[in-house]
DNA sequence: TAGCTTATTGCAAAGAATTTGCAATAAGCT
DNA sequence: AGCTTATTGCAAATTCTTTGCAATAAGCTA
């Protein structure tokens, strides 16, 4: 968070209540949001948080999850990490990359491989009880 | 594509031109297409490629592919793979899952896992000369 | 601290993508 | 050939996102 704040002041950035509010909301809910609960957790306006969050991602601050039949949703930046799931509800959970087990294949038609993603799909032990 | 009409018959959906010629591009096509391209392509209502990719999908012959930044794309449903994507073109390769790679994570929250998606990310070959 | 500059906000309106309603059409029966 | 009803095409509604612009306020400087 102050870290946050620390690099955009450092790129000019001016540091405003909304943009405090929502680093602070990213920060502390454990799930990814959407726009429109990002704005209501925040209270603030609806085009703001479009703004911000295409700026924090821009900054690198945060991460869009793009998952199937779902809005987007945005999480604080941590390290690389996969994704999984529930297809029941909206939770979301991260998986470490263990790097060794995903080779980077060799298809003849690229020449570098810039990133990668993984994401699981399943039922959470809440939806399935 | 003849399987694919059986298919649809048997579960009595009727066979028009417009999911014929649908059929026909999503075969012909190497690359994933939007659905604005599939409409030009088969000449037909967009409304029309909504409503029967959907149908298409629901019934599992068509997959649905979610890139970063890009509108949906789809292609007919082949065996489980994974998709390495340009990031400077519209060029979507498979890759084969080679599932003992990559195991199923055991995630304290999730009892099941149903499926799962891998994207890899470059620059193709043509784009980076 | 007051004043200045200019990034940021909020609102309204525009735009893009997708969905819905409905009358006209045409598949696939008998 | 005729009937039933799924499917189509069009227009309009909805949803999500972006843009324009005037009002506000963050962060300088004196």
């Amino acid at each position: 968070m102050e870290k946050a704040l620390t690099h955009l002041r450092s790129k000019g950035y001016r540091i405003t209540p909304a943009r405090v509010a929502l680093l602070q909301s990213l920060t502390e809910s454990s799930t990814p949001h959407t726009i429109q609960e990002l704005a209501d957790r925040t209270d603030s306006n609806e085009t703001s948080v479009y703004r911000n969050i295409e700026l924090f991602s821009k900054e690198h601050l945060v991460e869009v999850i793009n998952l199937n039949d779902s809005l987007p949703r945005y999480a604080l930046s941590h390290q690389h990490h996969h994704h999984i799931a529930c297809t029941h509800c909206d939770f979301i959970a991260h998986i470490p990359c263990s790097g060794t087990f995903i080779p980077k294949p060799i298809h003849t038609t690229f020449d570098h491989i810039t990133s990668h993603e993984v994401t699981y799909y399943g039922i959470c032990k809440n939806c399935s009880s």
